[in-house]
Order: structure tokens, then C-alpha cells, then sequence
DNA sequence: GTCATCATGTAAGCCGTTACATGATTGC
DNA sequence: GCAATCATGTAACGGCTTACATGATGAC
């Protein structure tokens, strides 16, 4: 899920750790995107090392190492900092960007058959512009099959609906209009894949 | 959370664990009551230890542990078996009641006041027959309050909706879609809620 | 000069899962 | 008799959170 979510994001941004959780929780989607900065650079550690993504204009690292007394590298960072300010490719953060083996892992991991929980469906979705247009119609088709599954489960087991009090009954019904809604959308989203000019936007 | 699923499960029907998981697993809201029995178990166990719940009807317990050759528990179970067949009260599992405190505790469960995860919300709503009116409103308001939240900050990061792509653009549709619907849905709760007899369920 | 925000990390622990082990009962 | 389902558990492990520690920078 984290893997997903921060390759999915430097997939064309460079970001720091900051930045790329801020982005992160702004991803629509039932909180798709919601990390803790606990578990983010821990990921970003081991996805570096992995050879996943790797640290670009790294800039100053470690000067609190450098036993000499001569601060060059403190300085150097100061005056780096004093004129970065947010842009990407600031200094003094470490600034990631994705290899190609990264980038053929987010494929994989776009690709990859296995149901999805709403948050990795969400996104999944976020970043399947990268991927062809089979494989995003292939992505819908899969999330149809399964919220189809829900609902006729659902439609299984609720035939004792006159024994469900009021609250049972009404959260029944919400969750059948939402799997309703959200069929509709996934049919709108293929159809709109299969008459669109199908602008391929492969890896 | 699977505290909140069991015990609420349990307040008015005494149950074995693994008909408790199945009523779970059929319990509506986003797959709210999905527990693996590798989690069930192991917490009606420590539900039992805290005086939560009691086994009820034990019945049969351990016959493997009888050393007479006379095997009459073990044809008393034979007999039982025989004859239980899913009715609440069947033999030779393990059926749990919930006891006073464990009452009280649900309830404490159902009205703590910090915000819940949309699967947390769906059992609270799930068991909130057991809340008084006013209680309920508060749960409910509360849950307004969180999806409003949600849907402003929303707005706030949306404007440069033109520079996303049409996957994005459309999952966030989706999203405010489904946070207003769902704010519906609360406001009808509440509404509901203040207009009814109001038949108090109290503990 | 001090406070909020930016920025990166570590450690402990929670809460759940999968996989495994075991055995009784039911249906064919 | 054999397979599917019912039924209860344990062990290992995974992924994420909270809380903590640290320090630079920017605003006032």
C-alpha cells in the first residue's frame, strides 16, 4: 500500500518525505493516501535501499559526522537553504525520485489481479494513468466483479430485513446505494475507456 | 474494534464464536464485521479473562480429558449433538453471553467521543439501539461534523482540479459524491432521530 | 528570542492477518 | 468411507500508529 502510494507519486515529482506525505493526504478517496510520517520514511529508507527510488541533488548529508572543525559543509547548507524555498529540487531535505526498476514495480504493482480494499482500489486509480488502456479497463473490470459480489451477498442476506431495527435497516440501505454508486462510476469510467480516443500512456 | 463488534454482537444473543463471525461477516458497511478467526478467538478469550463476556452452557468441556473408560460424556455429547442443530444453545462449542460489565463497556465503546473510521462508525451505528436518543443524535452529529470536515478540506485542495488527470478528476468527484450522500443519509438519521417516539433502549 | 512549521528519523507496541494444527459432524 | 463444513485454537509475522528525539528555518 505505501509502496503504491510513494511510487506513485514520484512517478513524474521529485518530492522529500514532507512534501510527498502532504501530497499523499490530499489524494481523494476515502483517506486513500492518509500515512504517518512513522511509516513513510522507514518505507522510503528500505525503497531506497531496494533500488526503488534513489535520493537526487541529495545536497549536504551528515555534516554533524564531519569531525573537522572547519564548517564548509554547514555553511554550504545554510546558503543552500537560504535560497531554496519549495521549489522541487529544494536543499537541505532529501529529495527521491523513482528508478526504472521502480517504475516497472508500480506497474506490478498496478497490474497485480488480487482484490483490492477500498483505499489501494482509490489508489490504484490515482495513478492509473500510467498504465495502458487494457490494463485500466482490465483494473475496473476486476473492482466491478467484486462490488457486483457485494451487493448480490448482500441481497443474500438480507432477506430478514423486517428483523434488522431501524438503524440496521437504514445502514443497510446506505451501503447498498453506495456499492449502487460506486457500480455506476466504475461503468462510466469503462465506458469512457472504450470510446475514448485511447491516449496511451504506457511505462 | 472487534471488541466493539463482539460485545455488541453478543448483547441479546448468546453466541459461539463461530456463528459470531458469520453474523459479522453479514453485518452491511464496508465489510465493517470482517474478522479472521485468528483474531476472534484469541479476543473472546481475553474478552472472557476481563469478565466481559462468560461461557454459557458449556456443556461438554474436555472430554478428551475423562481417563474413565466409561465414555458417558462423551455419548451425553453424542447425544446432544444429535439434537442442538444450530439453535442458539447447541453443544460442544463454546457459546458466550455478555455480562454486566461487559454491558456497560460496550456502551462506553459506543459513546467514546474521538473519531471513527468509517468501519468503527458502521458498527456504532450497527449496535446503537443500545444508546439512548441523545447519545445517538451525539454519534451521529459527531460523524457530521467529521464527513463536513472532510468535504471542506476537500474543496480547499481542489482547485487546481484542471491540472489533474481525468482518473483523478473523476475519483475526486466520486469522493465528494459519496461524502455528500453520506451526509444526507446523517442528516435524515438525525432528523429521524427528533422526530420519533423517541423509545428509549437505555442500558 | 521565541514559536510555529518544516524536515527526518527511531522505538515500542497494537491490532490484525495468514498459515498451521486438530478434531467433530454431516451428507453422500 | 470420504469430503465439506463446523468449530476452536496457536504461532509467526506484517504493517502501521503513536510517541519520542532532534534540529533547521521563517515569521513576528
Amino acid at each position: 500500500m505505501i509502496d503504491l502510494a510513494v511510487l506513485g507519486l514520484l512517478k513524474g515529482n521529485e518530492l522529500h518525505g514532507y512534501e510527498l506525505r502532504k501530497r499523499l493526504m490530499e489524494l481523494p478517496g476515502a483517506r486513500a493516501g492518509a500515512v504517518s510520517f512513522g511509516s513513510l520514511y522507514p518505507a522510503l529508507n528500505r525503497l531506497e535501499r531496494a533500488g526503488l527510488v534513489k535520493a537526487v541533488e541529495a545536497g549536504v548529508e551528515a555534516p554533524r559526522r564531519a569531525p573537522s572543525s572547519g564548517s564548509l559543509a554547514g555553511e554550504l547548507a545554510a546558503f543552500r537553504a537560504r535560497h531554496n524555498l519549495s521549489a522541487p529540487g529544494g536543499r537541505s531535505r532529501k529529495v527521491y525520485g523513482i528508478t526504472e526498476p521502480g517504475s516497472q514495480q508500480l506497474l506490478e504493482l498496478l497490474t497485480e489481479p488480487q482484490p483490492d480494499d477500498d483505499r489501494t482500489f482509490a489508489l490504484k486509480v490515482a495513478f492509473c494513468r500510467h498504465l495502458g488502456p487494457a490494463e485500466r479497463v482490465a483494473l475496473f473490470e476486476r473492482r466491478r466483479a467484486d462490488v457486483t459480489a457485494r451487493l448480490t451477498e448482500r441481497r443474500r442476506h438480507q432477506g430478514r430485513d423486517r428483523l434488522l431495527d431501524r438503524y440496521l435497516r437504514s445502514l443497510t440501505e446506505r451501503d447498498n446505494l453506495a456499492l449502487t454508486h460506486d457500480l455506476t462510476w466504475l461503468d462510466g469510467l469503462i465506458a469512457a475507456e472504450r470510446s475514448a480516443p485511447s491516449q496511451e500512456t504506457a511505462s
